[in-house]
DNA sequence: CCCGATACTGGATATAATTCCACTGCTGAA
DNA sequence: TTCAGCAGTGGAATTATATCCAGTATCGGG
């Protein structure tokens, strides 16, 4: 059995909350709480909208982020324009330690870039801390393009993951010897010995975007 | 004095704040709260969060509804026109004496950005030629994101044309007095008088795009 | 020198909001 | 008849969130 898509109908009432859901985002520029559907819709319990919630999250048009406020998203059939080839870039923020890099929760927002822009392809936008690769152009606040690969070649600016800390730096080679170099002389290399340590190549950086008055 | 409308200038953190802002909220479907910002911007005060948003109010972007979660609104200026879908950015190569920057000879390409990307909106991009501004994190080869206008105010970077060469420095003008620097100790600040040189401001750099290659 | 603006930390508190539990009543299908 | 889905009331526990208060530190102007 799947739970998905193809639209179980929805009830009368049902189609009344999806509605009223939709109209007080529109106008307020952010979703209702129960209490504020069950007043516009005249019940006296709350309880009453977070059924009504339930039901349409179990047909699938709503979507209801467990715990936060206002955690209300209306399933949009997609809204039109998704022009062809363009991608859409997650950007990553703060990575928690010990989380997969692309988890939800760390997407800050979502940019549409053009793909011609960057080779090999980005896969994801990471928002770079710290001044560690000032002198090759990469400043805090930036955001890294950054091709998904576990592999790198000396001279690359890699994402690496070492004892669950995510950095940039540049990537040099020899043998089991690996150095993370940054590029700015307040900072110190990193040395490893692939026999001993561990280390794990998120992605190799293929483009910088800084955005805003840092300029 | 009035706090109105007429747009303070915000500081840089607060746009950040801002642009944060109407990202998460595109992302999730709603505002964020206070801790979520302060989450996202690495403060380890909520309040931090709160002072900004007030700063935010005071200055007439945003809407703070009292007493409701994730009570944010964005003020959106309403770009005049559509600020739709994406928007397709000319690249600008090297720009031949004397001739209109935005002459069609000079596209070297084209670019589809994401609006949201930059603000303020992002004109044209420009391939910048060597090192003067290093030390600002553009890169000979960079792609410099331009805003159209003719006017700049001090600290900020400008496209600028000085007999029929165009230069990008950073602006800084007390009364007549006009120095564009170099962000590079190798390079000389260029110092101008305007009541006897010509300077014409041709846009201000609202970001930086840096493919593949160098990195 | 003191002041206001900016940019934060840290802690406390009241209230806004989610979420669970126990019930009532209806309707249509097995 | 019994059961599942639908549509509600009412109350209460527990988080999530907004909001206040008291600090620290830096910066530029009067």
């Amino acid at each position: 059995m799947e739970a998905s898509a193809p639209m179980d109908p929805l009830t009368e009432r049902q189609s009344e909350i999806l509605r009223l859901i939709r109209d007080l985002t529109e106008v307020s520029g952010f979703p209702p709480t129960r209490a504020e559907i069950a007043r516009s819709m005249g019940f006296r319990s709350v309880n009453a909208a977070e059924q009504h919630l339930r039901a349409l999250e179990k047909k699938g048009v709503l979507e209801i982020l467990a715990g936060a406020s206002r955690g209300l998203r209306v399933r949009e059939p997609r809204p039109a324009g998704r022009l062809g080839r363009l991608m859409e870039l997650p950007v990553i923020g703060r990575v928690a330690a010990g989380s997969p890099i692309l988890a939800e929760a760390h997407v800050q927002a979502r940019y549409q870039l053009d793909p011609n822009l960057f080779t090999p392809r980005a896969d994801y936008l990471l928002r770079v801390r710290g001044m560690s690769m000032r002198d090759a152009g990469i400043l805090d606040g930036d955001l890294l393009a950054v091709h998904r690969s576990h592999e790198a070649r000396s001279g690359q600016v890699v994402v690496a993951r070492l004892a669950d800390e995510v950095t940039v730096k540049r990537f040099r080679r020899r043998g089991y010897a690996v150095q993370l170099l940054p590029e700015n002389p307040d900072f110190e290399p990193i040395e490893l010995d692939l026999r001993q340590d561990s280390l794990a190549i998120e992605g190799i950086g293929v483009g910088v975007i800084r955005s805003g008055k840092g300029l």
